[in-house]
DNA sequence: TACCTTAGTGTAAAAAATACGCAATCCTAT
DNA sequence: ATAGGATTGCGTATTTTTTACACTAAGGTA
């Protein structure tokens, strides 16, 4: 047990893990094990342990939880509504994560905390336990907020990829078309991709090249004061 | 005496305030009182209650400690590092408010907790208490990121301003000098600003015409897509 | 009444964004 | 081998937006 002069909210994190598959953006949750909300879906999460922060507690939970070990991962907001939680006062710091969806595909485990995971289209949700629906929310309006003037997209698909993929991307996260010459022109400008020799593999029309970010590249680029926008 | 199965962080809120003057952005400081940091220059802050979310206990805290009473205030970040405080794991939701320092200039009070309030200029910071010099940048870096695609920069003004006042306050929190008539060809050009019948009172040259932000105007055209941008 | 300070205004040139169509390539099916 | 289907890859003209730039008007002070 452990005691303390002045009551404290419990503190917990939970993750909005987006991936992108051939036509939409999906966000991975599971189905809750236990009360409170046992068989409903949530974002996966958890407590925060004594000795890490925040982050690292994200990063720990999606491992136990989905498996997933490396991702882009930002903090979202900290929900500190009173009534949130049925257990009693719990607050909870929300992360967003991208992940190439390709290498979790149907392969997302699920722990001792989840019955199951599955990735859902983020125009088909399910009703969602505690006020995850509103995180979900925010975690919607910052990805299409961010992706236009942060390179974070690039986190969604293969090291590797056409500008055909990348701009349809764009296109399913802004759901919006964009034109083709256009959205190259523009890409290509900010001189951040690098054409690779190799080309597609396996599709049943004309291959198209591929693409590398080159996120050094940005990263200097950035410092002095460039600004990726699209 | 409060007993949990499990450990708890304790969790407490801070508050950036920041507020313009004739030449400077500033932000409000306090002089610590008590120990940790006893007499080291912070941001207001201290313990969430329980029966309180985060932005409630920012406002009560910003109205205790300094006697702030309205502003606008927003979530900025939520600090975990594991040895942030001294006194234990202590885990802070940090929030920034833009106030309109005229109200408060000369004026602010000083609570029990606090020896005295202060404004420091943002080029002026003193060495400050706990990690708040990494809140800082963080809250200096969201304000200048914020203010050039949302209109949150009349919160610093009086609710009636000219548009020199507009231009300089863009020019101190860019950090860059800009253009009279170019400036005010596109800040009017969105058709935000409402041009009042009175002038500038008490100024030893032509007075300029008074304007005012018109924010339902703003919030209508917003939510339909039209987006602020500088 | 001369002078100082800031307000208020337009236009031309450059840059960026948009709209738009067709031939080349590669695979597949016959 | 060859025709058909699907997707790649590319340029130009038009419109819109951004930038650069300087003088007169107004009002107060000495």
């Amino acid at each position: 047990m452990y005691s303390y002069e002045y009551p404290r909210p419990a503190l917990t994190v939970d993750c909005v893990i987006f991936g992108l598959d051939e036509n939409d953006l999906k966000v991975l949750l599971i189905e809750r094990a236990h009360d409170p909300y046992e068989g409903c879906w949530a974002f996966p999460g958890g407590f925060v342990d004594m000795d890490e922060t925040t982050e690292t507690a994200a990063k720990r939970e999606l491992w136990e939880e989905t498996g997933i070990k490396s991702m882009f991962l930002e903090q979202l907001y900290t929900f500190s509504g009173v009534e949130r939680d049925p257990r009693g006062r719990v607050v909870s710091v929300a992360y967003y994560a991208l992940v190439k969806l390709i290498d979790y595909n149907d392969q997302v485990r699920a722990s001792s905390d989840a019955k199951k995971a599955m990735w859902f289209s983020v125009n088909e949700m399910p009703a969602l336990a505690f006020d995850h629906a509103e995180i979900f929310e925010m975690a919607l309006q910052r990805l299409k907020g961010k992706v236009r003037y942060q390179p974070i997209g690039f986190e969604l698909l293969t090291e590797k990829f056409t500008l055909s993929q990348l701009q349809k991307l764009y296109e399913i996260i802004l759901n919006k078309e964009l034109d083709k010459r256009n959205f190259r022109k523009k890409i290509l400008s900010m001189d951040l991709l690098v054409e690779l020799s190799e080309r597609q593999q396996g599709v049943s029309h004309r291959a198209a090249k591929l693409y590398q970010f080159d996120k050094e590249k940005y990263t200097a680029l950035e410092s002095k004061g460039f600004s990726f926008e699209l």
